[in-house]
DNA sequence: TTGTACGCGTTATCAG
DNA sequence: CTGATAACGCGTACAA
């Protein structure tokens, strides 16, 4: 006697509407191929070790599954506790802005090309939304776990939720530092060398007196700018007091003109800017470095940590470093990668070059 | 006797690596509650369906949740749900092109939006990724099955493939218009009518002589285009014969400034390109007009038949229209959902908006 | 070498 | 209103 192929559902939600034919299984794999469920598992899953599978039937399988269609589904490898080869990025803002000047695009890039290069695809988890399953609740971070591991982008990633997810041992990577969730494993630039490297440049140029202008918070990204910054000028043997930093919660309004002026009767001779999501240190740089008339390199030399605002792209290239985004998302996929593995981390920092700009010269002589 | 609640996992694999601790089970939470694990279900499911529970039993099973610190397993769940709420996405070259001049993140801003905003995560796919998850054979788009239904970008999508994911019934939307495969759906930009509004504005300017260029493809996207154009200059009254349209397969090399010049000679007031991936006519137009020192919008009009590529953003806007790209997302998204939810499709073209510019003037007075 | 049996954590039905 | 029970699709010891 043989078993009902394919009886209706019993009693379960009715078919998709529309007459789909719903995503072929293993099983009908199976019967097609003339071999048990268990076998076709043992051939598409490409177990390698142990268990030999003959050629022919091997052939019958696969031709079969070609033939049908066949695709495993995600949810189901995952509750077999195996893998289904799928990568987690999640946002908590838009993982696509419309706002541009803040825009995880570049990161993207190499995100994409290291995980199709690992034969990982890529589920977006669309956390930002306040639609239905991006939802503000606890679980929200928790759809995550479909995925064999999760990459989180933005420094607003909820702590608790993802302290939850670490502790489960569930494979994470937070982009950007992240030291206060203990065993949280982490990607990031190396601001600290690239920025220390820049003050280098500038004291070789023959510069003095240099002042990094800086938002009023405590971003990992802003504090290791700065302490990059000052451990630059110590190196070079220059003043690295509290006067070389000048903290601003609104740049704009703040750094006029006349502050400008002020400093360079007090020597200095090179501003330096870090970079943030919306580029406001550097904006307000360059603009009151031309409302005050001054000619930038000649009078005043400008370097900025980081690169510019993508509006501000077509004027004159900064002096300072890149931050390699793309590399920086092809790391963030390896260590992921590996953590998924179960093997170890790698070194989490990657180099920024060192961008020459047009920003930066020698100090003008001053009787 | 009580059951052993946590008997190791008889001859599975061996847990994860790091030796993490297992998330609690809605049995568990059962377990505590006292009730049965269907009931916690039915409570922290949130189905308003039919069934009642006792406030008292509710209050039982959310307070052990919220103590066990419960969270449900998105695979289970989507297991046994039989659907995933993943949406794919595909595209034929890199998601994330490097290219920037050929970028669908215009777009994806759109997909997301509306995806966040319906439930749905998304899938990535890569065709050219060559890991082990995308081969880059013809399975490649098997693979996309793996969601509830996919998205299709870049007109290098092969039909064959998308054939049979179509008649197997698998949810698909192509953007951009394809009428060569019969049950495809997709969804589009207006092209016809956006270009045939620019023609009429031109028209109005004045302009009675105007020619198309285009590249000398057959692509929808471009025939659509011409069509709007030709239809634009009939509504006016205007000439539209075979010399109001100018195929190129390399405008930087066909397209010199003595073209344009004879075209002046012979009276045409107004030239209009298509937009494509590689914003070739419009950048060939713009050269030649510059080599030939032509004033624009003085001595002749121009105007583009979509968006100017990003790297030609800094110059003076083109008159034309634009796509709403995110829109055009949006609506893939709606389109595809519904396909997904077996509800009927619905209108698949997207108004683009004229954009006024500053290429385009009245023609100037010719003796 | 291949088939059988079971479990992963949920949801949904049906009998108490 | 609640508790068994049967899937969902797949991976994997273990028996055949």
């Amino acid at each position: 006697m043989e078993e009902p192929r394919k009886r209706a559902r019993p009693g379960r939600a009715p078919a998709p509407p529309g007459g789909r034919t719903s995503r072929p299984r293993q099983a009908e794999v199976a019967g097609l191929a003339g071999v048990s469920q268990a076998t076709v598992s043992l051939v598409l899953g490409g177990k390698k070790q142990g268990v030999a599978i003959s050629a022919e039937t091997r052939q019958k399988v696969l031709e079969a599954a070609h033939r049908l269609g066949y695709v495993p589904d995600p949810a189901a490898r995952r509750l077999a506790a195996a893998r289904n080869d799928l990568l987690g990025v999640f946002s908590f803002t838009a993982t696509f802005p419309t706002d541009v000047r803040h825009s995880y695009y570049p990161f993207l890039v190499g995100v994409e090309r290291e995980a199709a290069a690992r034969g990982y695809d890529l589920v977006l988890f669309t956390g930002s939304s306040s639609g239905g399953a991006g939802a503000g609740g606890p679980e929200a971070l928790s759809r995550v776990r479909l995925a064999d591991g999760c990459l989180f982008l933005g420094r607003h990633v909820p702590t608790e939720e993802l302290r939850r997810l670490v502790t489960d041992g569930f494979p994470v990577v937070h982009v950007g530092r992240r030291d206060e969730l203990e065993g949280l494993a982490w990607v990031g630039a190396d601001y600290v060398s690239a920025s220390h490297e820049v003050v280098t440049r500038l004291a070789a140029l023959g510069h003095r007196r240099l002042v990094l202008v800086r938002e009023d918070d405590e971003a990992p990204a802003s504090t290791d700018r700065e302490h990059g910054f000052l451990k630059g000028l110590e190196s070079a043997g220059l003043p690295a007091g509290p006067e070389a930093v000048f903290r601003t919660a609104a740049p704009e309004s703040t750094l006029t003109p006349e502050r400008l002026r002020r400093w360079l009767d007090e020597g200095v001779t090179a501003l330096v800017a870090e970079e943030t999501d919306t580029g406001g240190p550097w904006r307000a740089l360059r603009a009151a470095v031309r409302e005050a008339g001054l000619d930038c390199p000649g009078e005043l030399s400008l370097a900025l940590l980081g690169s510019p605002p993508a509006d501000l792209a077509a004027e004159a290239v900064p002096t300072g470093f890149d931050i390699p985004r793309p590399q920086l998302g092809a790391a963030a996929v390896r260590l992921l990668a590996a953590l998924v593995a179960g093997e170890d981390a790698e070194e989490p920092l990657v180099v920024c070059a060192f961008r020459p700009g047009a920003t930066a010269g020698p100090p003008p002589h001053r009787p």
